[in-house]
DNA sequence: TGGCAATCTATTCAAAATCATGTTTGCCCG
DNA sequence: CGGGCAAACATGATTTTGAATAGATTGCCA
């Protein structure tokens, strides 16, 4: 008859993404820091992974960064020749931002130990669950990323 | 045949899940900010609310903040009579947090909107698929948090 | 019991993130 | 055309964060 009032936390789904993927990064990020890279530096290289040029605001939208966070980086960044601006051909507002020779192959590295540690984390779910996972949170991501303009 | 190599960012856990985390949190944010809290406040309070009274260590592991700046903000919300400090019985050493009559106050309105966005974000995926989700979630917090000490 | 490592919170200080704003460019519509 | 408005990035000022460390207490064990 000990019936414990569950904590608001343990139910609640922002809760328990911001734990589950605060959990998993941060083992990942030891591994980070050990090869040198702040874990800003990591999300931005991960994302331009691929070489395709992007703007630094999608940047800052797939790396979870604000822009001018993702702006004062890609200074430092460019510095140390991990990434290059680019100018876009027909909108100069904009900024094209792509990963270098040297930053692909700094982060070539990373991206294999992440995929290793990712199997270990998804282990234990098996290949059904885990990809059953990933599709639910792709599809939270479309449903509420880019939310139509409202007038 | 034009098929596009998947940017490595699209399949990978961690990322699916800041980004999802991330997407969902913030828009609940922007109802916290108007009722004058902080994103940490908010966290804070979300996760004393209930009443019982749990340690500074605790606290940030579950609002997913480090300690010193969970000792920081307690200090500006105790100021604000809204959560206060306790001696533990037995250790010395341990603070323990409990939330006020006037935390709970703030924080009950807050989360009743919490479950109300929350249900908007999953009713798409209807209620099987939702508890399976939370509970492919908690099962990750299970096995990542606090990993048993290594010799 | 004395000493030492471990645990927990507070504090410090440098770095990083963020808000608000500025500047340039693009777009729309009269 | 040209004014007005919005979008994209940069910058300045401020706040927030976090790693490192200090301070206090406890637990362990020889």
């Amino acid at each position: 008859m000990s019936a414990e009032a569950p904590r608001f936390v343990d139910g609640y789904l922002a809760a328990l993404l911001a734990q589950a993927s605060h959990l998993i990064s941060s083992e990942f990020h030891e591994v980070v820091r050990y090869h040198g890279l702040s874990v800003s530096e990591w999300r931005v290289l991960a994302s331009l992974d691929g070489g395709v040029p992007i703007s630094i605001g999608q940047l800052a939208q797939v790396a979870v960064l604000k822009q001018p966070t993702v702006t004062r980086m890609l200074d430092r960044m460019q510095a140390k020749r991990q990434v290059e601006r680019l100018a876009h051909e027909s909108d100069r507002r904009v900024t094209l931002v792509r990963i270098t020779a040297t930053g692909s192959k700094t982060v070539s590295r990373l991206i294999a130990l992440a995929r290793e540690h990712e199997q270990r984390v998804l282990e234990p779910f098996g290949l059904a669950r885990a990809e059953d996972l990933k599709a639910t949170l792709r599809r939270i991501i479309d449903l509420h990323g880019e939310p139509p303009r409202e007038g």
